[in-house]
DNA sequence: AAGCCCCAG
DNA sequence: CATTCTGGGGCTT
């Protein structure tokens, strides 16, 4: 096929051309490592990490004896008779290590910091690419290996991003250097002008490598990627079966689709049109920061829950764990609703399908109160019930798969008299004022600016709690004043434009 | 707002 | 029979 020539249909232009710097940063193997940060011992041992009957994902010593993602246990023990394996199911401690790394790049590089899933971040540098020096050389691979040859034949952008993204490349390389020595984990980068070609550029060198893509590099990356239209981050299982069925199948085939080819495929123009501008590699998506989750939930696969009282005994037993998680959590917000999930096997239709039931949580006793966990579960089960029945009715058999309970609609707690805002308050406003920035970083408990160490320890303990919770929210809503500062910090390693 | 569908790792 | 255990967003009602 001849790919000198790929024409770009005029509905497929970016409104932002080539203008953000985005890093995409993706820890290696991420739980595997996280295992392996918490007992070293694991390491140089062939590791996987289990849920269920599944091994989830594996580190690299395991990876070279063929064991991969997704793998029946069965299967990767017979690749590796040494395979070690650790239980995974509980994603709790790999969320504290996420929450570390996203918490420094948000802190120390820009506020525009998303995440995808755990292991994930998507961080929009534009604003500090700007105030570096234009004379930075590449961090790292470059996609396509050809770049003195193609700069000479006049190839390389004329709009700036490729100064840019070579910028952008030393700042990942920072933000990698500062995941390692702080957090502990190995990571890989992409550097792009897109979310969606820093992604797709930032595994073509794995793991602990990072890959950056000068636009003009960008078509060959996209013919290149193996597993056609499935390649692309937004064509999932349904819209590339629905593709084929319209005939379309490999990368080139969607971009020689018209659009309204792809709206009779999708039936929906808007659709239609997203997709046919990420086949050519245009994804004008903003890094939206992720903030606060919106939702915590937990579920859990079951075999052979086919009564009620089997089902409520594990739904209560999901129900503890996952107040335990909202305890953990405790950045001050309660649920406004419960919905419970079950998946059910359809012998029908020989398919398994989900089923969710949501309903007002009813008010819950204060959050540390010690009958916190017994008095919350005693007002929340004969709700979950209800929800339950509404799925499973109690007269007809039903063969359950998996069962799950999450919180979403989270509100701030109202404030009282001794609640965090009647502190805080006078205390912030007086802070503002004087607020410098300069700030030397605490080494311990991170403090919000304006809350003096001193007078700090000598609260209740609740209190403190409190103090922090509201630090941790505020940090992930407002751009404050001190970070504005702080993101600037990448300046003790690049010197300033002039 | 409720519930389903699709996406992601 | 089923890849697990999550979490976000969009569409339809």
């Amino acid at each position: 096929m001849d790919e000198d020539q790929v024409m770009i249909p005029p509905d497929c232009v970016s409104s932002l051309g080539h203008s953000r710097t985005i890093v995409h940063i993706d820890a290696d193997c991420f739980y595997a490592q996280v295992e392996m940060l918490e007992n070293p011992e694991l390491r140089g041992k062939p590791l996987g990490v289990q849920q269920k009957n599944i091994v989830v994902t594996c580190n690299y010593v395991a990876r070279e004896k063929g064991v991969s993602k997704l793998m029946l246990v069965a299967e990767a023990r017979k690749l590796c008779p040494g395979l070690v394996l650790v239980n995974g199911e509980d994603l709790a401690r790999y969320r504290v290590v996420s929450d570390r790394v996203t918490d420094l790049l948000q802190s120390r590089f820009s506020s525009l910091v998303e995440r995808l899933g755990l292991d994930e971040n998507f961080v929009d540098v534009s604003e500090m690419v700007k105030a570096r020096t234009p004379t930075a050389q590449v961090a790292g691979h470059v996609y396509g290996d050809l770049v003195r040859e193609e700069e000479e034949q006049g190839l390389e952008c004329h709009c700036g991003c490729d100064q840019r993204v070579k910028i952008g490349s030393q700042v990942a390389q920072v933000m990698r250097e500062a995941i390692r020595e702080e957090v502990g984990l190995t990571t890989c980068a992409g550097v792009s002008f897109n979310k969606m070609l820093a992604k797709l550029v930032g595994s073509q060198h794995k793991p602990n490598q990072q890959t950056t893509l000068f636009s003009w590099q960008a078509q060959k990356l996209l013919s290149s990627l193996p597993g056609g239209v499935r390649a692309i981050p937004g064509i999932g299982r349904q819209m590339s079966d629905l593709l084929k069925s319209g005939g379309i199948s490999s990368l080139c085939d969607l971009q020689q689709a018209g659009l309204d080819t792809l709206t009779t495929i999708f039936g929906n123009r808007d659709r239609a049109s997203v997709v046919q501008k990420l086949a050519f590699g245009v994804d004008d998506t903003p890094v939206k920061p992720s903030g606060r989750p919106k939702s915590l939930g937990i579920e859990d696969a079951v075999k052979g829950v086919n009564c009620a009282q089997d089902a409520e005994a594990k739904i209560e037993a999901l129900s503890g764990r996952l107040l335990d998680l909202l305890t953990a959590q405790q950045d001050g917000r309660l649920p406004g609703t419960v919905r419970l999930t079950v998946r059910k096997w359809d012998k029908a239709t020989k398919e398994a399908r989900r089923e969710s039931r949501q309903a007002a949580m009813p008010a819950l006793p204060p959050l540390h109160s010690e009958t916190f966990r017994a008095s919350s579960l005693a007002k929340m089960m004969p709700l979950l019930k209800e929800l339950f029945a509404k799925m499973v009715p109690d007269k007809n058999e039903f063969h359950l798969t998996l069962l799950g309970v999450a919180f979403t609609n989270f509100c701030d707690r109202k404030s009282g008299k001794g609640s965090i805002s009647s502190f805080l308050q006078p205390v912030a406003k007086k802070a503002r004022l004087d607020a410098t920035g300069v700030e030397a970083s605490t080494s311990h408990v991170l403090l919000p600016p304006e809350v003096d160490r001193d007078v700090f320890n000598a609260l209740p303990a609740e209190m403190q709690e409190e103090i922090l919770a509201d630090w941790k929210n505020r940090q992930q809503t407002l751009p404050s004043p001190t970070k504005a500062k702080k993101k600037c910090t990448i300046n003790d390693y690049f010197g300033k434009k002039k």
